[in-house]
DNA sequence: GCCAACGTTGGC
DNA sequence: GCCAACGTTGGC
């Protein structure tokens, strides 16, 4: 099993609308790396943190399980949508998503600025990588649980 | 294939 | 709002 990170902006996505849907495609990757990951990383079960971008206090906030393989994002598909993608074709689609689960919320955040205090623990951590832009990135086995030991 | 210009991310 | 860092685009 493999564990992951998906970062969201509050306002857009965050913690409590998904426990309130249960479950989400994780759609508007426009990265190809991140698309990697989801398309040949993750399998059903994988376990991930779900972290808060871009507002006052970024950090991890809660967790969430790969729900499903990869598949189309119907968004490329639709003009309307920000994440259209005119080149992408529903016979050959170009950016995919996975199903995220809601699994729970942490305890209390796990702040970026305290990730940041352990990062000699978490040697070489994707999230913390100077000048990472990655909104899907792998975390490894024990990273996962030093942070987790963290709440 | 190079690389400048541009748009985006995301912490601060 | 600022700006560093990065990915993508497109001219050549």
């Amino acid at each position: 099993m493999n564990h992951w990170l998906f970062k969201s902006e509050p306002e857009e996505f965050s913690i409590d609308m998904l426990k309130q849907v249960r479950r989400e495609p994780w759609g508007g990757v426009r990265n190809y790396q991140a698309r990697n990951y989801m398309r040949d990383g993750m399998q059903p079960g994988d376990l991930a943190f779900f972290y808060h971008s871009n507002c006052a206090e970024p950090g991890i906030v809660g967790i969430c399980s790969i729900a499903g393989a990869a598949k189309a994002d119907m968004s490329q598909f639709d003009p309307a949508s920000d994440y259209f993608d005119p080149a992408s074709k529903p016979e050959a689609p170009r950016w995919l998503c996975v199903d995220v689960a809601y699994k729970r919320k942490l305890r209390r955040p796990i702040t970026l600025a305290r990730l940041q205090d352990h990062a000699a623990q978490l040697g070489d951590f994707a999230l913390t990588r100077r000048g990472n832009r990655l909104s899907v990135l792998p975390v490894t086995q024990a990273q996962w649980d030093y942070i987790l030991a963290l709440e």
